[in-house]
DNA sequence: TTGACATAGTGTCCAAACGACACTATCATT
DNA sequence: AATGATAGTGTCGTTTGGACACTATGTCAA
């Protein structure tokens, strides 16, 4: 079967770029295919391709995601879209780039059929990657750095009840740099968008930790009204 | 001549959301095209169409603005890009949305052959707009008031040479806010990316003001240290 | 020439937020 | 009972933010 139109039209794919933080590491990490297909046969890339006739650009992002590394219901929002001619050798390819975020307690990563390998990454030992990749990862880290500390898309990253302890590494990570313990607490506290659980931490071989959870209503309420969440 | 595809493809187009104020009105305005073909032929539209073969998404971005409306050397930057199935009667089209400032001093605009008219609308007084323009839109809006804040991109919008007063009725216009002009002045200045021109204004009947430049370079040294425009 | 007008330009004070800083509390392990 | 690991907590000095009103300088018209 084939399409035919009167005009060349571009190729359009989406990739993503899927951030998780490991805790023993204290790391920002990205999740990479190994390309199982020509071009770049072997190569770590971002995990992604064709978006499907009369698909949502999301829907394909997400499809494509699953479909290569088994992830799904994860955090994803849009990052940007990369079009300069011969960024593929295959022709004018388009591809939409989506960036998410998972905490890695509740996913489970594995390859599937459609890419020889799955793997994260940690930012600081990336491989040399497939494409204009490297310049996808970099805009994503980007957009991560400068989101997180205006809007609440870091609690995406931890498991749905968390101490401050972990929330702290976590922006400091994230931030890569030092935040006061006290101040921190002070701050996050004071936006009043956490929910103490009741429970504490388990097995722990020192004092257990109280369990928070961000509380998604109590912020969208306050965001309505003006409410500025900043770090 | 036909171009013939193995899989179905996507239709591509840019689209851009220009914004200008005009002094007189104290009014942020957006430039509309009047379509001169079908679909919704007569209706009014954001300026935009086709991406060419090979051709790089901004350059195609602005040959469209330019061709439509006769503007040239802006401020652009990419949106976001709009791919929902149906968003267009014609099929699969997906866009890839900018918006732009420019300064309505530098910048004349005129309907040219490929729109039936083009025009300046206050966002107070929109006409219904052609496919999802109005969702573009409105994201070009949000981006702006949010981007403003913090990137000292409101300066596009301004001749290269502006009195404090003009600056902070911009940033009111914006932000749809009064601002104090004390703190206004006292905040913007310790900035430090204005440079007094040593010019003061003319042709007015009263007091002349001090006209100002924004200092590209000091702000770009400044940003590599750092450093947080905020207002 | 003088007064009316329009806009430019300027400083203080109080309140809130920010950042630096160090010790005690609790629990598990040995 | 002592050790080790992390949780949890308050003060103070500095900086920043926001409210607030008058004088300065120019044009224009009577």
């Amino acid at each position: 079967m084939a399409y035919t139109y009167d005009y060349p039209r571009a190729a359009l794919t989406t990739d993503c770029v899927v951030f998780g933080v490991f805790w023993e590491q204290g790391d920002l990490n990205v999740l990479l295919i190994e390309r199982g297909t020509e071009p770049f046969k072997g190569s770590w890339a971002l995990p992604g391709g064709h978006v499907h006739d009369q698909e949502d650009l999301e829907t394909a992002a997400r499809r494509e995601l699953a479909e290569e590394t088994g992830l799904t219901k994860l955090y994803i929002e849009q990052l940007y879209t990369f079009g300069t001619p011969h960024r593929d050798p295959r022709g004018h390819y388009v591809t939409v780039a989506y960036y998410g975020l998972v905490n890695l307690m509740d996913h489970e990563v594995r390859a599937t059929e459609d890419a020889a390998d799955a793997a994260w990454f940690p930012l600081t030992e990336l491989p040399e990657l497939a494409f204009d990749h490297a310049e996808i990862l970099a805009a994503a880290v980007e957009r991560l750095r400068g989101k997180v500390r205006y809007q609440p898309i870091g609690f995406e990253l931890l498991p749905e009840e968390f101490t401050l302890s972990q929330l702290q590494r976590l922006y400091e990570i994230v931030l890569e740099r030092h935040l006061d313990k006290r101040n921190f607490r002070k701050k996050i506290l004071k936006l009043d968008v956490l929910e103490d659980t009741g429970k504490i931490q388990k097995d722990v071989s020192h004092r257990a930790a109280k369990l928070y959870r961000f509380d998604h209503d109590r912020y969208k309420e306050k965001e309505m009204n003006g409410f500025n969440f900043e770090i």
